[in-house]
DNA sequence: TTTTCTGTACCGACTGGTCAGTACACGTGA
DNA sequence: TCACGTGTACTGACCAGTCGGTACAGAAAA
């Protein structure tokens, strides 16, 4: 009874089976791990068979790089670049909406999952040096979009000059992954909250100097 | 007839046969995580049999949480309460203190393995709510460590009145926690180097205001 | 037009190996 | 004798990955 009013297949419910397998899978990882989710979890989830898996991907290990750069392409240009699209905003106001932005996807998820990428380094950093590799660029992007904005607007006076912008970056990013493990930790909203008006209380040092 | 804990048990190495598994599968643990350190990799590292390792542990699970215990001992008394002993002592410098003990850590840990409570609750908060209970247990006792300290100081005048000792705990504990990993991830002593000198030119904000 | 060929997409049984956990025999000391 | 420690062989579930084969679309050949 398969209707083929849909183009022979390659469709699978609107999306292509490459998009089914890499929404499930990601979605099984982000809670149980890369190691412990197994293929026939992703199987079973996506409604794909095994011979159909590994037409589309040469093994569980190119799977894992594929959600990796899907993660990392929707973070950087989801929701790091539009906090600082505006080259006229201030630079801290910057910041905060990126905090603020966290937050909410925190609250979202229902304390569930954590950050992806901070998972994966979490258990892969000392074990596979190609996911290692992935995620430390990940990270040195993020840091970089940080000093940089930091840098200019020191450069302009809007941030003041005892600030080091890496310095400050890597504090920051640091500072967000920790409350958000905090968070899927204790499944209390409150943690990042308070995290996060911490880390504004924080960047207040670099308020320039009247 | 007196106690039958493990003194009758044979000696190896020096240790008991229970000290010996703790010791190889925590080391192991701390690197490939719960999930993926198997059984027979422990017991190859201890050199025990599988019949003795079922006689002294009812299953692998039960093995970690006794890990899991010990790691949390061992913190609480050998590294978090030794810094906060001399009640006499400035409350900033007491966590400095901590900051630095957890930075020379690193140092000496040559970034590999990152904090093992810190990896359980990323691999496991979200999958297993036993080990969950336990970590945010050790969690909030090492807040409530930080939460005392500075609650005490602020009544004594050295801290000031605008810092509110919860949520400052919460985000010192929060950003180790993140710049563990990061230092982790980076293999870079550096990140923790910068992390904790700004977490102290944060904690500055509330030396008392004269 | 009809048939045949070819490449893409797909299926699920199977393989070799690993996993946690069990069964049981052996030795030793009280 | 008998309980405590211990070693080893085993069990069944599960794992990533392979394999033989099917379905079907479009092009080429008839």
């Amino acid at each position: 009874m398969t209707t083929k009013t849909a183009e022979h297949s390659k469709v699978r419910d609107g999306r292509s089976t490459r998009e089914a397998i890499l929404e499930a899978a990601s979605r099984l990882i982000r809670v149980h791990g890369y190691n412990h989710t197994s293929l026939d979890d992703v199987l079973r989830e996506s409604g794909v068979g095994k011979g159909n898996f590994y037409y589309h991907f040469k093994s569980k290990e190119d799977l894992g790089y594929a959600i990796l750069d899907q993660i990392i392409g929707s973070f950087l240009e989801r929701t790091l670049e539009p906090c600082f699209a505006d080259p006229d905003e201030h630079a801290l106001a910057q910041v905060q909406c990126f905090l603020d932005r966290l937050l909410e996807a925190q609250r979202a998820s229902n304390c569930v999952g954590g950050c992806p990428l901070g998972n994966l380094a979490a258990e892969l950093s000392d074990v596979h040096e190609g996911f290692r590799g992935r995620l430390t660029s990940v990270f040195a992007a993020w840091r970089e979009r940080l000093t940089l904005a930091l840098r200019s607007a020191q450069s302009r006076g809007t941030v003041d000059r005892s600030c080091q912008p890496e310095a400050v970056a890597d504090f920051l990013v640091a500072s967000l992954e920790g409350a958000i493990l905090l968070t899927k930790l204790t499944k209390d909203i409150a943690v990042m909250e308070q995290c996060v008006a911490e880390m504004k209380r924080y960047l207040s040092l670099f308020e320039p100097r009247v």
